[in-house]
DNA sequence: AGAGGAGGTTACAAAAAGGTTACAGTTTGC
DNA sequence: GCAAACTGTAACCTTTTTGTAACCTCCTCT
């Protein structure tokens, strides 16, 4: 999880590191001190949320928004000293999400920062990563080497597997297992015949592998590529 | 658009039902004083969003919003004399969007209000664009390649959707829950003629497709045009 | 060298998923 | 109040995916 604080204050900076620090220690903070950097970072890093202080010494905090806005919908807390209504109502309307004004409470605001989050709909998508490999095991879409390559559903668990295992070993059982559950007598057959498609679509040469390698008598594993 | 009130205090209903009268008039306000009547109504009216009042008689205003969330998801606003900061976290936590203490200042509850609702469905995006389309999605506008289509409200739902992940796989899950809800039986059927229908009206050859495209087992995903 | 085991390769058929069309119930616009 | 448009259901057809089985190749062990 990705959180990008846009803020010259540097106490409100350790303030709010502090915070997440003791309450969501998983999440990565991403501080700029400019609002101009700020708009950058949100196309670079594609944060999950953005929390902005409307008082910046360089540019105007509802440009900033404004600037956001136009190429992104990231979640966006304004934070402030104002406690304006005006001020609140523009921040709003122009796209915020919410909005905390200062001194704000070290739980509330996390509790917020949360609530947002989780109203965001792809929150929960993962991918798994092993080297170059990247798959969204819901999609089945596998990227390798600058291609798109469109898995099965029976593809996508077993390539999901043996990358999660990636370099280790994976027993013909363990692997069955995980697509056609414990006791499937025909899954030995299947699988080879599955592990020969998946090499079709990712290998070079399918027939002289260099990704997914077999071990003979244990079952396959996946090699590290180059 | 519907708004549920769960709300005993008379002052507080009048104040916001003339703060929707004056500020958002095409509102529908349905309020009502007791908890549990509250619970049934979001059930039976499917409200767009839910302000629910902490103090109410009869029972414990968290006990209405953990009951609400057993089978709802709506957007949910909390509404208290408390400023406890203990009650804003217990409230975010079990699950509300927004917490507003009294008194509360009538454009800034209507615009937390409008904030909640816009997230909630993108209301307030005028334009979805995906390469050489263009769509409004709030009059079902698509402009591709020179020609002005027109698409009804479900299929403008379904394009919207499959634009906005353009290029990405869509599973059917997702699409259908965008435009019936997740638990909707029939909802698969009903897709596959819709998506017939768009490729009649986008698609060159619909039986040979070039831009919605079948991800089988997964979904649909849009190919990016050249 | 030959037998046996393990996995590779291919073809094919079953099953699942999706495509297509027609129709009927509803809603919408005049 | 009627016609047109929209939507969902169902029946039937086509394509894709999956599983099965036969046969092949390679390696090992005797």
């Amino acid at each position: 999880m990705k959180v990008l604080l846009i803020e010259d204050d540097r106490e409100i900076i350790d303030a709010i590191s502090l915070a997440f620090q003791i309450r969501w220690p998983e999440a990565t903070l991403i501080p700029t001190r400019l609002g101009q950097k700020g708009v950058e970072l949100v196309e670079s890093e594609s944060p999950d949320i953005v929390i902005l202080d409307l008082g910046l010494p360089d540019v105007n905090g509802f440009d900033v928004l404004r600037q956001i806005r136009l190429f992104s919908q990231v979640p966006t807390i304004i934070l402030t000293v104002r406690s304006d209504e005006a001020d609140i109502v523009k921040g709003l309307e122009w796209g915020a999400d919410d909005y905390i004004t200062k001194p704000f409470r070290q739980l509330e605001f996390l509790a917020r920062v949360k609530a947002l989050i989780r109203r965001q709909v792809g929150a929960e998508e993962e991918l798994v990563v092993f080297g170059p490999l990247r798959l969204d095991p819901t999609t089945g879409q596998l990227s390798y080497s600058g291609k798109e390559i469109a898995l099965t559903v029976t593809e996508s668990q077993i390539m999901a597997h043996l990358m999660r295992n990636g370099g280790r070993a994976v027993t013909h059982a363990s692997l069955a297992g995980a697509v056609w559950g414990d006791d499937y007598p025909g899954a030995a057959d299947s699988l080879k015949v599955h592990i020969r498609r998946l090499r079709e679509k990712v290998e070079e040469n399918p027939s002289n592998p260099r990704l997914i390698l077999t071990r003979t008598g244990i079952g396959y594993f996946m090699a590290r590529p180059e």
